[in-house]
DNA sequence: CTTGTACCCTGACCGC
DNA sequence: TGCGGTCAGGGTACAA
């Protein structure tokens, strides 16, 4: 569930506290979430005793960075969360708790994941590299230009939505800043890529930027399932102007926005600002 | 190569 | 109160 602006959130919330501890011991309470290529047994051998050097993020990924050069990606995908104390701080917040970090300080890193969509990846750096250069830009990078989305935007027939959404074209992006992205550019979702006039890959370039930063700004989005660290609360929701809005009124000229379905996943766009 | 669909999993919510 | 259907900030395997 977390995009950029909440898993950046939760780098900046853990970075601090996590740089420089030793992993004392790890507890696995549900196997599927220790992703390929290790297993729990050979994960959890082979991270007892690491020192966290750096805390990184990379499109949705959060990474820590282990001394021996291996790389501890972790994927929150829908509903992945983390907490970090001497005890769980609310229990009641954090139900599903699929793997327990021990630190040297005596903290304990909580990896929660009701649905268990998401989990914990062991790469060597040497994998991690590779990982890493199938990801597109990071969008927040100063050195990310229009030019770069137009790049990509001009060689595709299918429907810019589904494009800001492929982490290979652009990174970070998911489907709630998609949608917030196209409405502030005021382009259909449902335009074609290379359809996009020079003007409006501008404008998009500039949405998705602005709307991340502002996101960012507000430690993110929470509405269900995504908390920053110990379950505190983003504040974008407050500021989405058409993501979960359907048949409310557009905030700009009053039409009621509308939901449709790209890709499986949805879409929401006011039918007038986006024409 | 690109593009769309099914699927992984649990829980909240809505209409009957 | 129960039951079935739908939906949920993601990513990947597979088919066409």
């Amino acid at each position: 569930m977390p995009e950029l602006p909440e898993v950046e959130t939760i780098r900046r919330d853990l970075e601090p506290d996590l740089t420089g501890r030793t992993i004392t011991g790890i507890e696995v309470h549900h196997d599927d979430i220790v992703l390929a290529p290790h297993d729990p047994r050979s994960f959890r051998r082979r991270l007892e005793a690491r020192k966290i050097t750096r805390v990184g993020r990379r499109a949705k990924y959060l990474l820590f960075y282990l001394d021996d050069g291996s790389v501890l990606q972790t994927q929150l995908r829908m509903s992945g969360r983390f907490a970090l104390g001497t005890e769980l701080p609310d229990p009641g917040e954090f139900r599903h708790i699929a793997a327990r970090l021990h630190l040297d300080d005596g903290r304990t890193l909580f990896y929660d994941d009701m649905r268990r969509l998401g989990g914990l990846r062991l790469l060597e750096g040497r994998e991690w590299e590779a990982e890493e250069a199938r990801l597109g830009p990071e969008p927040l990078e100063a050195s990310y230009r229009a030019a770069d989305l137009a790049r990509v935007l001009a060689v595709t027939r299918a429907p810019v939505k589904n494009l800001l959404m492929d982490q290979r074209r652009v990174a970070g992006v998911g489907n709630i800043y998609a949608s917030e992205a196209l409405f502030r550019a005021g382009v259909d979702p449902r335009r074609a890529g290379r359809e996009l006039t020079a003007r409006e890959v501008k404008r998009l370039h500039r949405s998705v930027r602005e709307v991340l930063r502002e996101a960012l700004d507000q430690a993110g989005t929470s509405f269900q399932n995504y908390r920053a660290v110990n379950g505190r609360s983003g504040e974008f929701q407050f500021s989405l102007r058409v993501y979960g809005r359907a048949g409310e009124p557009c905030r700009t000229c009053r039409q009621p926005i509308e939901r449709i379905v790209q890709a499986g996943r949805s879409t929401f766009y006011c039918p007038s600002c986006q024409a």
